[in-house]
This record gives structure tokens, C-alpha cells and sequence, in this order.
DNA sequence: TTATCTGCAAAGCCTTTGCACTTAG
DNA sequence: CTAAGTGCAAAGGCTTTGCAGATAA
């Protein structure tokens, strides 16, 4: 699997090393093992550029490793998380879908009510003004949220 | 019940007309019927300052009207965010919660990842640079759901 | 009158858990 | 060697649905 980086438009063979790492670390530092499955499931899931179900996934590791269970995929996706290479997103009307940081900076959505298209937008200012308004209720920000609903320029 | 009004600190009866009125004439216009069970769901939860789940909704309603059953509270609730008097809300590891409309104007959530508390915001200036970061992108923009995530004053 | 609503219980999803076996460290 | 991981199937929550009787319009 190739691809384009953004900066420097050099191709370049994704090994997702530094993920290994950060996810090998995690496993490592909590006490726990390593094993085939992680890190098929990890792989699979870094690969791929959709906003995927814990089933989702489990079905498209399936293909590589048909041995694998369901339960181990929810079981590794909760690890993926917690070791800060994905996260959870609850969309309305739809379960858990999970996505992942690999070439991803922070980001925000919006979705389509209309197609379901969910698209990634970022805007440093109305970071900074969450900032300054977590900060005026007293709170330590940790992170947040935000989904934009609408009509997309496709369905409009 | 009675309640204090921010602006006058006049204390009047909640009679919850004007919802009521909104409900009826949804439900009316959908060519639905009214029903006793209906209303009594719609005022309890206006009465409640708290974001409940639809099973909690359903104990509060019991006490009033103890043979309810839970399919008429789901099956009701729905209908009262169509209308636009509430929305779903969905925290993470948590299922869907529903907070109304009545003596709220539009608001963002910062959520407590210690204890759990959800605090109403809001920042003009942000809600004014999503709606340009909407058309920015092409969205016809139909609304938005900002979480702040971190530790409340309590809590640190 | 008659289409809708209701409560109940059963069914459906998605997710987690218990278990016996396997495996990493 | 031993604690942790795995697949399976069963169990758990939450939510929806089918149904027969009740009820609003």
C-alpha cells in the first residue's frame, strides 16, 4: 500500500511503524501482551479511511485472518483508543464508529443529514475560542467534540 | 411547580402551554392522534432539569401514571424531538440522553470526565465562525453538537 | 367508525463476558 | 511456567416491534 505525503509528494511504503510503536509501548508499559491479532486489527484499521463499526472492522480483518473473532476486535479497537491512535464517534441515529490519527491532524466533522457524508474540517480559531471558554467555566480542557449537521454541496 | 424567570424574577406556574401547543398541533398535523399518556411524558420531561435517558423518563412518568409502559416512552420521546422541543444527546460510554428546549436557548455541553457533569455554554463568536466554516465548505449549515471534554472546577 | 395508540412480551441489535484452550514473555 | 489473549457462544443492555384490545377524532 503507497502514499502521497502531503508535504514533500514523495511515495513511500506505509508501515505504519510509529503506530506499531506507540500501540507495542502501550501494551508493554500496562502489562499486557502482544499478540498476531492486535496487530492485524490495528493494521486494517489505520488502513483504512472510512469511519468504520467495530463490526466493519471486524469483518475487513476477517479477510486476512479468517480465524479472528468478533470479540477480540472490540476488545483491541477499546486499546487502540486508549493508547491515542483512534477515537470514538457517536453520530446520531447509528452506532459506534471508530476512526484513527494516521496522517490525520485533529479535526472536526461535518455531516451530511442528507447522504451521511461525514468531512473533516478544521478551524484554529474556533479552537482557540473553546480554549478561552473552557478556561473561563473553570474547566481543564482536555478535548472536544464537535459535529456540524447540514445539507452538503452534492445533496443541496 | 413553579419556577423563577431569569430576566423578571417573577414567580409564575409552569403550564408548559406553549409546548403543549406545539406538540399538539405536530402530532395533529401528522395526522397522529393526542393521547393522555403523550402529555403526561411531555410534561414530565419539560419538569425535569436533567439530562435523562429514556428508561429514566420512564420511571418518573410511572409515578404519575404507573401503567405506562416503556415502548410508549420511546415511542414518545421521539416525537417530541421531531417537533423540536428536545434533542438526543449521546456522551460517550453512555447511552442516549434527552434534554428539552423549555427555558433553555440554544447551547453547548462541557462534559466532566471525572464526575460526570454536564454544564451549558454558550460563545456567540463561535457558533457566528461555524456558520462561516459551514459555508465555507458548501454545507447548508441545519445546526451543530459541541462537547468540551475535561475536568470541571470540582473536580481538580 | 376506523385509524392510531397502548401495554405487554418477544425479538433484535450491538456489545460484553465466562470459559476452556492457546500463547507470549 | 504463568498470566494474559483468543474464539466461541451465551448473556446483557437498550431499543424496537408485533399484537390484540382500547381510544381519539
Amino acid at each position: 500500500m503507497r502514499c502521497y505525503h502531503d508535504n514533500d509528494y514523495h511515495i513511500q511504503i506505509m508501515t505504519f511503524q510509529k503506530e506499531i510503536d506507540i500501540f507495542d509501548y502501550f501494551i508493554m508499559s500496562k502489562g499486557l501482551k502482544q499478540s498476531g491479532q492486535r496487530r492485524d486489527i490495528l493494521k486494517t484499521f489505520l488502513k483504512t479511511e472510512k469511519h468504520l463499526t467495530a463490526d466493519e472492522l471486524f469483518r475487513l480483518v476477517k479477510k486476512k485472518n479468517p480465524s479472528i473473532g468478533v470479540a477480540t476486535v472490540y476488545r483491541t479497537i477499546k486499546l487502540i483508543c486508549d493508547c491515542g491512535l483512534g477515537r470514538e464517534l457517536r453520530l446520531d441515529n447509528d452506532s459506534v464508529r471508530y476512526e484513527h490519527f494516521f496522517n490525520h491532524d485533529h479535526h472536526d466533522h461535518l455531516y451530511c443529514t442528507d447522504c451521511g457524508e461525514l468531512t473533516e474540517v478544521v478551524d484554529r480559531e474556533i479552537e482557540k475560542l473553546q480554549q478561552k471558554l473552557a478556561k473561563k467555566a473553570g474547566f481543564k480542557m482536555q478535548g472536544h467534540r464537535l459535529i456540524i449537521h447540514g445539507i452538503c454541496r452534492k445533496c443541496s
